[in-house]
DNA sequence: GTTTGGATACCTGTATACAAGCATGCTAGA
DNA sequence: TCTAGCATGCTTGTATACAGGTATCCAAAC
């Protein structure tokens, strides 16, 4: 019970690290919308640091996309155009492709099993946003972690991250989760054949069913 | 003809945009080796600035995966395992496959021509090994560029930059040109039919050719 | 009333100063 | 002679100070 005092529970590797998951959460979250600006300054009296270790955290998030760094006038959070948008959808879709694919021969009964009890929970999980948007990720890393390729899945980590805003608004205001369900079944089904090809097919589609959806409800959403 | 004295000819938007590109330069072309130590403050001076600078530059170029930061033990050159290049090959042949896909709609005899004039370039410039280098990648950037995709291009030349150095290894002491040049040229046929499909095949399959061949390669190498 | 120019305040970018962690080498003991 | 422990020097990481650029606001002129 007194471990507190001097011991430090959870020390944070640096600085840059905490300033770096402190910005990315709160962009992930939506808290930090598109367009906003980001002061230094600010950001380090938050989390109680010097201004330092927070433009370190800014160029990682700027060559990772969260954020935009404009020469000499301060960072802002990454506002991506629709075009840019689909783009990601796309990337993402031959990544996950390419890693499903790779996934398929590392794919037993007890991983279809961890499957279906990741997609039992995203199905309980439906009613509550967040809930669902975690649940559905652990999906996709699971079957991306199989094809045992580290890079990629980060970079999928990546890709994931950038558009979470935008699955998060999507989902808030369009209440899609029903549709989404039955499209994971399905992808599941044919990953359960053992056929590479069509498990990578399956995948292209699948992640990029979402992009016309959603970008579409971005539209309509800035009409008015 | 007198617009130096006080002109200056080239600035460089900042300090960190110098560091950045005098690093990543020096490790694409092989002077900096995989595994050096990176010394901040000897960089600096090269240079003629301070160490922050520099830093922010080793923050990019490790998110960027040229370099690889230890916490508190200073930055080193990333040295890829052989899976690891394996996996940026992999990763690689599906973006350029996808660029060649979304690139097919975009050609037509203009473009058919200036491919050509490249793959010409390329054959010239098969003597020296940097002028194949980077003529080799300015048809495989043009290719990738008709895609309309900004971020897919700029994807795409990451990885491009991280292989660079193993490609330039490769082709300086295994022979390999003729081999190239008659691939690029089979790669182009199918480019011609108009077929996006079988495009995109030829591109990944194009791509992930030359991975066996340059991890063996590395392989022998690293056993003498 | 609108637009252009300039002054001022603020913010960004870089340098330097300071603190803390890691590595190397030496000494002492087995 | 070899190992363990400690001290010292060097490098990294963070904070603060300073310089240079940008934006805003107000005034003056069209």
């Amino acid at each position: 019970m007194k471990q507190s005092s001097s011991t430090r529970v959870k020390e944070p590797t640096s600085a840059e690290a905490e300033a770096y998951s402190y910005v990315l959460k709160r962009i992930r979250a939506g808290e930090l919308k598109p367009g906003v600006r980001l002061r230094a300054e600010d950001i380090a009296t938050q989390i109680g640091m010097s201004r330092m270790p927070v433009r370190e955290a800014f160029r990682r998030l700027d060559t990772e996309g969260y954020v935009t760094i404009r020469p000499n006038r301060g960072a802002i959070v990454t506002d991506h155009t629709f075009e840019e948008i689909q783009e990601l959808f796309e990337i993402r879709s031959v990544l996950e492709g390419l890693a499903t694919r790779l996934a398929v021969e590392h794919i037993g009964p007890p991983e279809i099993e961890e499957m279906r009890e990741l997609l039992r929970r995203m199905r309980k999980g439906q009613k509550n946003a967040e809930d669902w948007l975690s649940r559905h990720w652990a999906f996709h890393e699971y079957i991306c972690s199989l094809s045992g390729r580290k890079r990629l899945v980060r970079e999928i980590e990546r890709l994931h991250a950038a558009l979470e805003p935008f699955l998060r608004l999507w989902f808030f205001h369009a209440n899609r989760p029903v549709v989404a369900i039955r499209d994971h079944q399905e992808l599941m089904n044919v990953i359960e054949t053992g056929d590479a090809a069509k498990a990578e097919a399956a995948m292209r589609e699948h992640v990029l069913i979402t992009a016309p959806r959603i970008i579409e409800f971005l539209q309509r959403r800035d009409d008015t």
